[in-house]
DNA sequence: ATCCCTTTGTGAACACATGCACAAAGTGAA
DNA sequence: TTCACTTTGTGCATGTGTTCACAAAGGGAT
């Protein structure tokens, strides 16, 4: 019953804006460090690969932090965005399953650089606990609760292969913690308020399947529909 | 202003609906597997994590495949999704860059399963160059047009760093490539006709670090206004 | 054949997202 | 101050996606 008043000051941000929040960010912090100071919605929306009535749009969401006939200070967007995503505080994660991409993801940087730290690595194999990957110790799986509570841990990736991945969801998500990233490629059962996003390898190369398959249909000849070719050329 | 009629026999598959074939594709493989020979669209929905009105409405775009008062034969719908997504014929997949994440995506399972096939492994690292990985050899990214032209390669995938991701982009199309699933973190720019997909791994977590943020601000007691930081500060 | 039960496929209402186009608000020059 | 110019922020129209709710279709029992 109860509906979502728009309202001047409200913390309701669009899903679709929050997602394309951290692409702004990017694309900021790539200015800033070229010396840039202040950047139109034009400019930025280029660089961020939308269109700028979306960009100002979405960062209307956040507030009014732009100038008339100016544009956007780049330092202080980096900030008021920075904030709104939550990245002004350090978030601890653990990552669960150390193969090739558990490494991967430990060893990457764009994490750390934005408010993320990896405070722990966890796996069942005992040949890898013990090993040391990006300045961390590998640790055993069955430590995983008491891990995550020395240190805090609030985000958990997981990165182990299918048959684990639901068992160890349901510890963490025992143990506490709402915010899951998982690589393994099935539907995770979580209680409600826990919040799970899931990155599929494999889903991307079918959707792109799926694009090329067509755009051979169309080469051919097959039911070609003209009018989906006009889309008008930008200039 | 030709617009899209809505048509019988619609080529136009919605995007929301191409994302989620994979998903139930998944979960009828699993069923497959467990011996099930037909499912209603409420467990299939439940095996997907959707809701079964929206499985039922992304079904009906591809056919009318089902039977009322029974339910889809399992078979026959794998088949009729895989076929929908350009699944029944092989393609050839290139990964560029094989750190960590390339090796991990050389070696995951659910590729070959699903008609991709790891043709090459391309890097400009002479170190790695030469090793051997997931039964293939790394080559030297010299040789990219010769060897995407010599195997077939149609999808691409890129693992690079940022900086080398824009510049190899832009060889892979000029040798006609119209597929590439992105990992470096960039915005690429592509010539028209060109689909790229992007996996950007540190923008899940901050999608995950602005939800886990809300929950904490809810409990602590309401929406906190700290209007910290005033315009005036910045140079 | 008739009845009852199940489940699909879809029209229609609603919700969410996008993009155009312009008034409002700012800058800087004279 | 006034004018010319730039760029934001947003109302509105349009487009896309989701969900409800039910008629239509099929199965199986009698």
């Amino acid at each position: 019953m109860i509906r979502r008043l728009p309202q001047a000051r409200d913390r309701g941000i669009p899903e679709a804006t929050v997602a394309r929040l951290p692409l702004y960010l990017r694309a900021l912090t790539g200015m800033t460090e070229r010396g840039v100071a202040t950047v139109s919605s034009e400019d930025l929306a280029l660089a961020a690969g939308v269109n700028s009535a979306k960009l100002r749009k979405d960062l209307s969401h956040l507030g009014s932090y732009g100038t008339r006939g100016v544009g956007y200070d780049v330092e202080y967007l980096i900030y008021q965005i920075s904030r709104e995503l939550g990245l002004t505080q350090d978030w601890a994660v653990a990552i669960i399953g150390v193969g090739n991409l558990g490494r991967a993801l430990a060893n990457y940087g764009g994490f750390v650089s934005r408010g993320f730290r990896i405070a722990a690595l966890l796996d069942a194999d005992p040949e890898i606990v013990g090993d040391r990957i990006a300045g961390l110790n590998v640790e055993h799986i069955d430590e995983l609760e008491a891990v995550m509570a020395r240190r805090g841990v609030s985000i958990v990736v997981i990165a182990t292969p299918a048959a684990a991945a639901q068992q160890l969801c349901d510890r963490v998500t025992a143990a506490g913690v709402t915010s899951i990233l998982n690589f393994a490629p099935v539907v995770l059962t979580v209680p409600d308020g826990v919040d799970v996003r899931k990155v599929d390898l494999s889903i991307e190369l079918q959707i792109l399947a799926f694009h090329e398959q067509r755009k051979a249909d169309r080469e051919s000849g097959g039911p070609v529909m003209a009018e989906e070719w006009q889309q008008g050329a930008s200039a």
